[in-house]
DNA sequence: CTTCACGCCCAAATCGTTTTGGGTTACGGT
DNA sequence: ACCGTAACCCAAAACGATTTGGGCGTGAAG
């Protein structure tokens, strides 16, 4: 046996279920048996089957595995593309990309399936080429094309935020920007904001959407003034100063800041500093997406988690229940976060 | 015909070779061949078994592909993570990863391999357990453990930038850094520059420490006093900021700036501004590395592109060249460009 | 002594494709 | 009539795993 483990080991041959059983004496039968623990085996038969098949570096060939039993789907994810929509991606910061691909991936995994990454493809042809059981799109534009070019080859797709251009398409997955807003508002309100001002993206993104519509209900119903102030999508910390700039020598500057881009608050804090504002003595900041430059900002800003590791592993369980036929009628939306930090926290004593 | 065809399309069970060899009246031999143009087959029964399989919807199951033939390669991908190297993976945009990921994407594909985004993962139990071909590291962390635990379970590794901590590690890609920041102070020089200001990041990755060494074998080289000003690598923005400011109040300001990091020239602009100094008629700004926000602030930003396309194309290349056994001995070394922009030309006519 | 159950193990079928090694037909040349 | 030769097509083997349906002893129950 030495010597077969010996020569299996040089050769550069994969090692199969056949090579095992005839180095340990058995049938491929046991040592399928006695790796899967399927059928009746003898223990000590089982340990020297797993100890051979472990000496000869053994791993069953994924690709006979899926021929014969339950094949392992693969799923793609796709993220915002420069050349799709150049600005908005910038709006949230890597951190949020690759946590939602980390729990993706995680998901995939967890359930024997993998998750590729394509690259980006036109045709129908193409796509079906890729042999995909289903695919996930990280913020869609408005009227995606790629939702109906993948579902007009039967591929299954779950969003991640939804398509601002099909309310009634139900398979996606979204952070509850809507509460989140309110929750920070409230939290501001609390702190003793009179007047807050949105520092608001020039997007359709629905969650930049979302933001807008939650923060002008919010005023309504607490008898506010609405001060949406819109930032363009180019050099979005210098955009954000400028319009923090123009607030505070305007008449009746505000006396807190919501910046929905995690971007926004390093000019937001940098403007406040420059006249001579003290955060959050003076006025209140809070961010609408968390990151690391609000968590390493000073001070660091309050803002809004909005869970990408739950968001990317409730868009996989979701496809995956499309792929297996399940239908889904309901979108989910998951719970976001509220990260309190320096910002916008007077009283020590407050939660 | 026209049943069996109603039939399988309505029946959820796919469609296999010997349906397609049915419902044409061949053999699956013949139908093989007919779709793969190997054998001798007749071109009206060729046209009638494409037909035919086009008509049933028919996808060669890949699984089966792969037991019989040459299987195809999964290699992972891995960015920087979040938890691995917080602050450093924000020095670059998300512009630069998207486009590493999806070049290598394209690349592998196009040898018929797939490439999957890996969960964040520890034990060598657990890749071994993924079955992955190959893995591509980007920006790798000094003796970054990864590298070891894939290699002692057989999986070859490449990364895109090399280990700081292996310098004779051939199995990697990289920008040649160093010509292009040593092109980029010429360019500077031919521009009028005198007093040239290097804001460094201060981070061990391969790509910053090369920077900083350009510069300075290049002052030497012309005769320049070195002034370099290590940028903190926390709120990238206002640290530049600061620096920029201490700079130009500072006896003997600089000219030109050399603003290494893709989100330093918004802080460097900005304090330009505010010392009232004009880009590029007072001073020179240029950047290290290219992105959505040197092209889009005002005025844009002469920076270095350090196509990423090109080296996720290559990692993959030497990647699949190790996974089938060709030795490699030499690393990849891809040449940047510069995109010269308004910050840096004060001359129209200068190319 | 037969029968049955149980514990342990194995041969063979199976998944869907590619590829090898012919087989059959038709036709033209001797 | 016989052979050779294209042209076209097909049966069967092979890939590596899982699973089905027994087979063979051994010991206990009838």
């Amino acid at each position: 046996m030495d010597y077969r483990v010996r020569m299996a080991a040089r050769s550069g041959a994969r090692v199969t279920i056949k090579d095992v059983a005839e180095a340990a004496g058995v049938s491929i039968t046991t040592v399928s048996h006695a790796l899967n623990d399927k059928g009746e085996v003898n223990a000590e038969t089982r340990r020297r089957v797993r100890e051979t098949a472990a000496a000869l570096g053994y791993r069953p060939n994924r690709a006979a595995q899926d021929l014969r039993g339950t094949p392992r789907k693969s799923v793609a994810l796709i993220l915002p593309r420069t050349d799709g929509s150049p600005a908005e991606a910038e709006l949230i910061g890597l951190d949020y990309y690759l946590e939602i691909a980390s729990a993706c991936a995680g998901a995939a995994f967890a359930g024997g399936n993998s998750l590729v990454f394509p690259p980006p493809l036109e045709t129908a042809e193409e796509w079906a080429q890729m042999g995909l059981d289903g695919v996930i799109i990280c913020d869609p534009s408005e009227e995606d094309p790629r939702i109906d070019v993948l579902e007009s080859v039967g591929v299954p797709v779950v969003t991640i935020e939804p398509d601002a251009g099909r309310p009634d398409r139900p398979f996606y997955v979204r952070a509850d920007t809507t509460a989140s807003t309110v929750a920070l508002l409230d939290h501001l309100k609390a702190a003793g904001a009179r007047r807050i001002v949105l520092l608001w993206a020039e997007s359709t993104w629905a969650w930049a959407l979302e933001t807008r519509a939650a923060y002008e209900s919010w005023c309504w119903a607490n008898g506010r003034g609405r001060l949406v102030t819109p930032v363009p999508l180019v050099a979005l910390e210098l955009s954000a100063y400028r319009a923090t700039i123009a607030l505070l020598d305007g008449e009746a500057p505000p006396d807190a800041v919501f910046a929905s881009a995690e971007r926004y608050s390093t000019g937001v804090l940098q403007a406040c500093r420059e006249r001579g504002l003290r955060v959050p003595e003076d006025i209140l900041v809070v961010g609408g997406v968390d990151g690391s430059t609000a968590r390493l900002s000073e001070p660091a800003i309050t803002a809004v988690d909005p869970r990408p590791t739950r968001l990317g592993a409730a868009a996989i369980h979701m496809l995956l229940e499309r792929i297996q036929g399940v239908a889904v009628t309901e979108p989910i939306t998951v719970p976001s976060t509220i990260n309190l930090r320096a910002s916008s926290t007077r009283d020590p004593a407050e939660p």
